[in-house]
DNA sequence: ACCGCCGGGTGCC
DNA sequence: ACCGCCGGGTGCC
């Protein structure tokens, strides 16, 4: 069975290169130091990537002075942080002191900030402190303070301290029990042992041992309180399932809640937080929302739009409104599926609700401080996915603005915007809109009712424009939803956190000290720590959960067979001809030692070989004369660039060597290759200022960057080639004997039949045609309302309706429903396994009442059977371990030679 | 007395 | 700060 309910998705997001941090904020200090998510037990070292997990130095006994001049207030045991301060006029070496909320308690005394001045300017360590008691002191008062950093800097760090006359203490006192959660009992033992602190950051578990304590996380969710159903509102036009019931009763409950938020606690008047020791008067604000962390398929859309509507203002549902207007706006002339976001394409909308005094009336209720809008923010694929489950489940006599704030002529009026009930958009615009200006963005205006990020985990990088762009969105209620919280480590998690405004982690210092690091380093209760935090705002249950002893979701078998399909005499000669011309270039190029740099003439072969497999004539625009010859330099990389676009606008599903997931956004290099762009511009920040192409270590540079459009993107009508008299081929003859097969057995069976190119399915069309088939179709390039128009029809079980849906392999997002199917022809294989499991999840899935069954095709003795081994070989990857070590750039360039050689037969 | 000592003024960096 | 430190006032016993 194919591996697919994982917790922690599949592979990590590598990223190539150490981060290089010249700025002074302490949250990038601390993501400089913070160890690198779980470290597997294999440390061997030699990788310079892996080498940012911090070692306790020692302590060191301080004092805070100047407490008259600033209000920030301390307990004894409270954490405080350090902070550098280079502009104070008086001294360029302060250190300011500020307690947990980030008020000022005091200065560093300047003799110990002189020698600490350097060690934080040049990040070779950071210091943090406690303030073991004398809180209550009125002009100084103690501090101690811990160094962290790594282990080669430890000398240097000894030796700046020693000549100002500093020598740090070994680590742990017991006054510094909190900040190893040891707790009470650790320093209950007056005159006990001595114990010596943990000093190397490294875990020493299995991969196995890691994941099962990561899988414990999500265990018990279930149970208590997340057990109550919960019926949705009379707007809410489906019937919800029972889990469904079970995460709105308790997304209604987390917002209309007064509970405190995890680790705080009532104390005679005060709230205290038992991590950090901090206290306040005031009642700390607990998280209106939290995490839906439901697995795919199980309905967190679905549930979210049943929220909207079923606690829509002060608890009560969305009320019925006598109007009727179109509630969504679909654009008409450009799919969603587009992912241009340099040049969004327009989107018609009408701007409603205006004039009808009812409604005006009706708007008083709403203002700065009680907002009606739910902000949601998804990744551009899943847009129309929203669109079409709004319209979906939204009950016909009940009226919901829905806004989509997307495209070039967006409006950007705030006072419009606040007017919606949703205002739906994507994580690129509210980027885009944000790096601007911070202070125009229009999102950034408003006061929201409730913010709702989509694939939540799209925000999991803390130094990502759009994850800064979301943190500063302003909300009441704010909720994340993500089958996937943690990807890689609990790194992931702080920026979902922070959106959460979960006090005090919005802070990275605080988050880090008291979760992140305890994890990291394996301290006792480390992870017991984390997990109550899940626990308290995170909502989990996977496809294999049950609700009331029965499984959530009962889905029928889905079975993979593999056809086997032999080409006929004429096609095998044109196969072995092509094949042999580039297995010969290949091989020139491996004795050239240049096969790197001809990436794109042998991307161009395997192209050809694959299309060959299929028919004849989809290779008829893929030039075959190589590189080579008499063109000077820049002619070559020409041609070669050229080349790399032909084979992404075949449809080719190319994957990134960088993610090693299929390519979004490519973008190809000055050397021509191609990865996604959000990869290539992390290697080139990371490696400024001069960044190299991972595979070929060429000089890489961003103004060299050529953006490529998928085929998606490209009209394919216009490609179509009239010219040529239609044939057969001996994967369509495979692919109508099944069809005409399964009509015999049962005439109303729907199958899906997939490729990645979009020239074949329109091959495959003549043959339907001519046997009688009733078909549809859905590819990239087509507008929104005709892909909703072939979804309905497909999805229809009227007599007559199409049996079958020709449909290119990435066409729509996740959300695309193609339930009617209970069979799919897989025409050619992709390189990515999870590119084509997606694409099966398109029928399988809840709804579906038969067993699927898939088929995929597979020339005998071709380029297809070598890609099935590699695919055999990623699975086992992915499945293997969650935190596989980062594959350096040589690493990356050997994986991608040997796939080269295991293609070509080398 | 280019010292010691006294006692008032004063106080982060 | 019930300290230290500074700098002015002062000066045998």
């Amino acid at each position: 069975m194919s591996w697919r309910g994982s917790v922690w998705g599949c592979l990590p997001n590598f990223y190539t290169g150490e981060r290089n941090y010249s700025h002074n904020s302490p949250s990038e200090f601390y993501s400089s130091l913070g160890s690198e998510g779980f470290s597997i037990g294999d440390t061997s070292g030699t990788d310079e990537e892996d080498t940012d997990s911090a070692i306790l130095y020692g302590t060191l006994r301080g004092s805070i002075v100047g407490l008259r001049y600033y209000t920030g207030v301390v307990n004894n045991n409270e954490m405080v942080a350090l902070q550098r301060e280079p502009n104070n006029p008086y001294d360029k070496n302060a250190v300011k002191v500020n307690n947990v909320n980030g008020d000022q308690v005091g200065h560093i005394k300047k003799e110990l900030a002189a020698a600490l001045a350097g060690i934080m300017d040049n990040k070779l360590a950071v210091v943090e402190g406690v303030v073991p008691y004398g809180a209550k002191n009125v002009f100084t008062m103690p501090v101690q303070m811990s160094f962290w950093g790594r282990e080669e800097n430890k000398e240097a760090v000894l030796d700046q301290l020693k000549m100002h006359g500093f020598k740090l203490a070994p680590p742990l006192k017991v006054e510094l029990a909190t900040e190893y959660g040891f707790g009470s009992k650790w320093i209950s033992g007056k005159n006990g042992p001595t114990y010596s602190a943990p000093v190397h950051a490294a875990v020493h578990l299995t991969a196995e041992q890691l994941k099962s304590e990561f899988d414990k996380l999500f265990e018990d969710l279930k149970e208590d309180d997340k057990t109550c159903e919960m019926e949705g509102a009379e707007a809410v036009g489906t019937l919800l399932l029972p889990h469904q019931k079970q995460a709105l009763a308790w997304m209604v409950s987390r917002e209309n809640s007064n509970d405190l938020p995890p680790f705080w606690e009532e104390r005679n008047n005060f709230y205290y937080n038992i991590l950090t020791n901090f206290a306040v008067k005031e009642r700390p604000k607990n998280v209106l929302g939290g995490i839906l962390a439901d697995d795919m398929g199980l309905g967190k859309t679905l549930t979210t739009i049943a929220l909207i509507l079923t606690n829509f203002q002060d608890g009560k549902p969305l009320p019925v409104e006598k109007i009727t207007t179109t509630s969504c706006v679909i654009p008409e002339d450009k799919g969603f599926g587009s992912v241009l976001v340099a040049s969004p394409t327009p989107l018609k909308r009408k701007t409603k609700r205006k004039g009808t005094a009812s409604i005006q009336s009706a708007e008083k209720k709403y203002s700065e401080d009680n907002p009606r809008t739910t902000l949601i923010i998804c990744p551009l694929s899943v847009l129309s996915n929203w669109i079409d489950q709004f319209e979906q489940h939204t009950s016909q006599d009940f009226h919901l603005n829905v806004y989509i704030y997307y495209g070039s002529d967006r409006n950007k009026d705030p006072a419009i915007l606040s007017d919606q009930d949703v205002v739906l958009t994507t994580y690129n615009i509210l980027a885009t809109d944000y790096g601007v200006s911070k202070y125009d963005s229009p999102l950034h205006k408003i006061k929201w009712l409730r913010i709702v990020l989509d694939e939540g985990h799209t925000i999991r990088n803390p130094n990502a424009q759009q994850t800064k762009a979301v943190l500063s969105l302003e909300a009441h209620r704010r909720w994340v939803l993500t089958g996937t919280p943690i990807q890689n480590s609990v790194k992931d998690l702080w920026s979902l956190i922070s959106f959460l405004k979960l006090k005090p982690f919005t802070d990275r210092e605080w988050w880090h000290r008291t979760i992140q690091r305890p994890v990291t380093m394996g301290t006792p209760g480390g992870l017991r720590r984390l997990q109550s935090l899940i626990k308290s705002i995170t909502l989990r249950r996977t496809k294999t959960s049950k609700v009331k002893g029965k499984p959530i979701l009962e889905l029928p078998e889905r079975k993979v067979l593999i056809q086997h399909v032999t080409l006929t005499e004429e096609e095998r000669q044109v196969y072995q001809s092509v094949k042999k011309e580039g297995k010969a270039a290949i091989n020139r190029f491996f004795s050239e030692g240049t096969v790197l740099a001809h990436y794109a003439d042998i991307l161009g072969v395997l192209l050809r070989l694959r299309q060959l497999c299929c028919h004849p004539h989809l290779c008829t625009n893929t030039s075959s004369s190589f590189s080579a010859g008499n063109n000077t330099p820049e002619e070559l990389r020409q041609m070669l660039v050229t080349k790399m676009k032909l084979v992404l606008s075949s449809g080719s599903d190319e994957e990134c060597a960088v993610c090693l997931e299929s390519l979004t956004l490519p973008v190809i290099t000055h050397c021509a290759h191609v990865f996604c762009k959000p990869c290539i511009y992390e290697v080139i920040r990371s490696e400024q200022p001069n960044a190299s192409c991972p595979l070929c270590r060429n000089e890489l540079r961003v103004e060299h960057l050529v953006e490529c459009p998928l085929e998606e993107e490209l009209d394919s009508s216009n490609g179509k080639k009239d010219d040529q008299e239609w044939i057969s081929s001996s994967k369509i003859n495979a692919l109508m004997h099944a069809l005409i097969e399964l009509r015999k057995e049962n005439p109303t069976t729907k199958c899906l039949v997939v490729s990645q190119f979009t020239t074949f399915l329109s091959l495959i069309e003549n043959p339907l045609k001519k046997s009688g088939f009733a078909f549809t179709r859905l590819d990239g390039s087509m507008a929104q309302k005709k892909r909703v128009e072939a979804i309905q029809c497909f999805q229809s079980s009227q007599a007559g309706s199409p049996t079958i849906m020709l449909l290119s392999l990435k066409a729509g997002g996740v959300g695309l429903n193609l339930t009617a199917a209970s069979r799919v022809f897989l025409m050619d294989p992709a390189w990515n396994p999870a590119a084509e499991d997606q694409c099966f999840d398109r029928c399988h899935r809840l709804g579906q009442k038969y067993n699927v069954i898939i088929t995929k095709f597979i020339v005998k003795d071709s380029v297809e059977e070598n890609m099935l081994k590699i695919q055999n070989k990623k699975r086992e990857l992915a499945a293997g371990a969650f935190a596989t070590k980062k594959p350096s750039a040589s690493e990356i360039k050997q994986t991608k030679i040997n796939e080269i050689k295991a293609l070509i037969d080398l």
